[in-house]
Order: structure tokens, then C-alpha cells, then sequence
DNA sequence: ATTGTGGCCTGCCCGC
DNA sequence: TGCGGGCAGGCCACAA
């Protein structure tokens, strides 16, 4: 699904859409639209720009555009199940949980560039959305270049499970359920752990192995591409010790770990 | 402010 | 063979 990894794709394929003029954006579902302004004032304010910049602010593709001064941009979240394609390549080969079916039906906002391109959200389920000039303030630091000392803030001194803090978009932002999962298993801390219980050493070990899987995730091409994800299934087992994994609900959503190992 | 819960959305898979 | 129910989770509204 659409987590740090995924979306730094979108981005970087979202960079052969800067300097083309647009001809008109297209909404193929009006329930897309996020935030503050409606289908019409989104489309209007796409008509003949060109994006500038295409950056990414932990699951948010942002893409700015119009000139110094005027500055708008305009933010592409893809939920789980939502897919970038540029002049029809894709973002990503796969994405799990959705499916790899074209319907163009799922199309929910199209790009149409005067030089007869398109750029397509192609989202089924709905989940994503698309809005204009997003409030990135709201988020935390990006996961991907997040700092020790953030890191520590962002848990803060916090009773709620670490991995529901984790998740936090507004404190730490790109992290996901599955993203979630893999890291606390690589750097041995339980989910339902305290957010604020960590020692120094557990600190600087989570945000080494928060640094290294996000680089390696994405290298590999994806947030389902880690070595927990096989055995998040009923019977899986550690590959560490060959525990049987705990499946368990924390902070609301389905997590895997290790019993024996993750403290 | 913080925290937890439920709903939205729909493709897919399973059991009957 | 078709059908109903459960599941997946990012995000947001809402309540306490």
C-alpha cells in the first residue's frame, strides 16, 4: 500500500510532469476533492499552469505550480490503494491490497497536458484524494530525514503505544501500519509499548533502523517489500528466532510481532 | 489539548 | 454458480 516508499516513486515519476503546461484537469469522481475548495475552483485553478516541483511530504505528493508570487500547490494523497501513472507508466509495479486490474473508472483525477500526456491518480477504493493548496503544517517530519532529536519529540513522554505515535501523521509523518510492523521487528520494541518508555539506547536504536528500512524499502520498490511481511499471516513465524508471530490489534490496526524478541 | 472509536470507501476472498 | 459477510487501513469526524 501507498506509504513512504510508494509515494517517494510517485514523486520521482511525478518529476517528468514539471514545466508541461496543463490543458485541464478532469475529475472522474467528485468525492476525490479534500479539503477546502470544490471540484470547480480546483480544476480552474489547474487550467494552464505548470508544475514547478514535485516534492513529498511523508504520504503527501506535492506539486507546486503557478509563478513565484502566486505560489498554489496541489496535493495527491493515495490512500491505500491509490496508484500514480505518467503517459501511462506506473509509479510502482505493485501494490498490495489493490489491485493491478485498468478499469478506467478508477481513474479519480486526471491531468491532461497540452502536449497530449496525462497524469492519472488511479485509486479504487476511494481512499485517497486530491486537494489544493494542502496545509502541510499539520504534519510531523518526514520519517525519511526525521533528526534523533525529533524522533524523541515526536514519541514525547506519551502513555499511548508506540506504534499508534509512530503512525501519528501530525508528529512523524510517512510511517504506515505495514512500514510500522517491519521497523519496531527490526529494532526489537514491542508495539504496545509506551510511546514515552524508551531509554536512550532505544531511541538511537529505533531511529537508526527508521533510517535504514525506509532507504532499503525503497530501493526494493516498495512498503510490502520487507522481511516481516511474508509471515504476517496466521502461523507465520519470526526469521529471526522462529517464534510464532502475535497478531493483535494496537492503536486500531491489525500488527504482527515477535513475542520473544520485541520488548 | 489528547486520545480512542467508528465510518467511509470497495475489491477480493472465503464459506455455504 | 451466486451471494453475503468479513477484511484490508489511511484519513477524518466526532466524543469524552
Amino acid at each position: 500500500m501507498p506509504e513512504l516508499p510508494e509515494v517517494e516513486a510517485y514523486r520521482q515519476l511525478a518529476q517528468g510532469a514539471l514545466g508541461r503546461p496543463v490543458e485541464r484537469a478532469v475529475l472522474g469522481d467528485r468525492r476525490f476533492v479534500r479539503g477546502h475548495s470544490s471540484p470547480r475552483i480546483l480544476t480552474a485553478a489547474l487550467r494552464g499552469v505548470s508544475f514547478t516541483a514535485a516534492r513529498r511530504h511523508g504520504k503527501l505528493l506535492v506539486l507546486d505550480m503557478g509563478e513565484p508570487g502566486a505560489r498554489r500547490s496541489l496535493g495527491l494523497r493515495f490512500g491505500m490503494t491509490g496508484r500514480l501513472l505518467l503517459d501511462g507508466r506506473a509509479g510502482v509495479d505493485r501494490l498490495i491490497y489493490s489491485s493491478e486490474r485498468e478499469v478506467s473508472a478508477w481513474d479519480r483525477f486526471t491531468v491532461a497536458f497540452r502536449d497530449g500526456g496525462r497524469l492519472v491518480v488511479r485509486d479504487p477504493r476511494l481512499l485517497g484524494g486530491v486537494e489544493l493548496d494542502p496545509d502541510e503544517s499539520v504534519l510531523g517530519p518526514d520519517a525519511l530525514s526525521v533528526t534523533p532529536a525529533e524522533l524523541r519529540r515526536a514519541l514525547g513522554h506519551s502513555e499511548v503505544a508506540l506504534k499508534a505515535r509512530l503512525m501519528d501523521q501530525h508528529r512523524l509523518a510517512g510511517v504506515g501500519n505495514l512500514i510500522a510492523d517491519e521497523l519496531l521487528w527490526r529494532a526489537s520494541l514491542a508495539p504496545h509499548r509506551r510511546a514515552g518508555s524508551l531509554t536512550p539506547a532505544e531511541h538511537r536504536r529505533l531511529h537508526r533502523h527508521l533510517g535504514s528500512t525506509l532507504a532499503e524499502l525503497i530501493l526494493r520498490g516498495g512498503s510490502h517489500c520487507g522481511d516481516l511481511m511474508p509471515e504476517r499471516v496466521p502461523g507465520g513465524r519470526c526469521r529471526r528466532d522462529g517464534t510464532e508471530l502475535v497478531r493483535s490489534t494496537v492503536g486500531g490496526r491489525t500488527s504482527w510481532w515477535c513475542p520473544r524478541h520485541q520488548h
